[in-house]
DNA sequence: TAATAGCATTGACCAAAATCAATTTTGCAG
DNA sequence: CTGCAAAATTGATTTTGGTCAATGCTATTA
């Protein structure tokens, strides 16, 4: 159980709440062991419970009956999701599929609820998170609305690197080329044909999953020149 | 002041606060009459206030140096924004734009950050509030995903309609078309061409801003066969 | 009621991205 | 090391929506 609290007190929305706090949503917890493209839970199913990501990567997406798919977000290890849930009426408002092996913990929503509703701190928390997840959405809209495709795999580049770091960079794609295509919601073969025409702007260097740059005015210059955000922005930041 | 008092019981996230509560909110708020065209704030200033629209219309939307903006919604009467920059860096994520001749009421975020800080009720409520539109903007990038433009017309023409409607059905545009095609991402030439697609795709009529049609199935069988959320939408309602 | 300004529509054209099809490359299992 | 399946790329074509320019419509007001 001591694993499942250590991994909980890393959560944003957990900071500077009581040890009590923690102990009380790790004890009906657990951890699971998921193979990518496990579907955890489907769009419109009863909201039993809420993840923490241990190690790898979930998909959170919302799927027409044709079969076409909007991806709503990527989200590596550390962050949680599905806790919006208890809000409402407790139903997932996006399906959530493994995209890599990953390690899960599983936890009743329930014992959120009864903690929330007593704890000020932890609700406050919880606002702040849901406070930078929404700027972060009102940002995604912005960027489909006024970015071409090579500006948006730009700036996704962008807020994989250190927002200071000086001199040549190199940086790897956190996931498959096709995943992240989805992500920035255009076609796997948009993205290699947006790709190769950012490399032809901005001169970065491309070989396979990994890319290098001199600097990231490369990129900026580019990508920044079309957003309301100045560089650095201030909004980058992953939710919760 | 009764008027600001009687202004703010009505909004969601004060619901059955103290009186108390909405009293100091409402102390040392203030009444204002806006013309249409007034911008109240623009992206990335620091945020003093939030405000509640008594009558009228308000935009909130972003914009790049070069002049293009991504409208992120437009909200009407009884509404309230701008009250998520009492979170983090106090600074507002967007620009508000009265587009139609408003009366607002001005509110220090200092007193609600006060209040929110010792009332868990009303930090619950607000929860409660930014998870709903969290659930909205979700739906809006799914919506900018999978649906095109005669499509993301029809889906909005539903959400101004009563959901259990029977029968012959009368509605108005609440604004003029060319702020509700930048509203649904789009171009106004491109409203006024993907009107026209709709209307011969499910035989609506349209006369100026007034549509009629004989049952909202025209509309359903249309826009909602490549959207998630099965009529009718359980996620539909309006933010804040 | 006539002038006008702003909104709306239409046409012609262009650019971006989606689609469909065919290869090529890569990573992995045997 | 080889063969295979999945991922990625490339080409050809179509579709969608954006852009620019001209025109039509309508509501306000002088």
């Amino acid at each position: 159980m001591s694993d499942i609290h250590n991994s909980l007190v890393s959560v944003s929305i957990f900071k500077n709440c009581d040890e009590s706090t923690i102990d009380n949503l790790a004890r009906d917890a657990a951890v699971h062991q998921h193979p990518k493209g496990k579907v955890l839970f489907i769009h419109g199913e009863e909201a039993k419970h809420f993840y923490f990501i241990k190690t790898g990567w979930v998909k959170l997406f919302r799927e027409t009956l044709d079969g076409s798919q909007a991806v709503v977000d990527i989200l590596p290890k550390g962050h949680i999701f599905g806790e919006t849930s208890i809000f409402e009426d407790c139903i997932y408002p996006y399906s959530a599929e493994v995209v890599q092996d990953s390690e899960i913990i599983t936890i009743p929503l329930r014992n959120l609820k009864t903690e929330i509703e007593t704890n000020n701190k932890l609700a406050l928390n919880m606002l702040g998170s849901m406070a930078r997840y929404r700027r972060r959405q009102d940002r995604e809209i912005e960027h489909r609305t006024i970015q071409n495709a090579s500006q948006r795999i730009g700036c996704f580049l962008l807020r994989l690197t250190d927002q200071h770091a000086q001199g040549e960079i190199t940086l790897h794609l956190p996931y498959d080329k096709t995943l992240l295509a989805s992500r920035l919601g255009m076609q796997p073969e948009t993205f290699s044909r947006a790709l190769s025409k950012l490399r032809d702007k901005t001169g970065i260097e491309i070989q396979g999953s990994t890319i290098k740059m001199d600097s990231i005015h490369q990129l900026t210059d580019y990508s920044c020149a079309v957003c309301s955000s100045e560089f650095p922005c201030k909004d980058l930041e992953a939710a919760e």
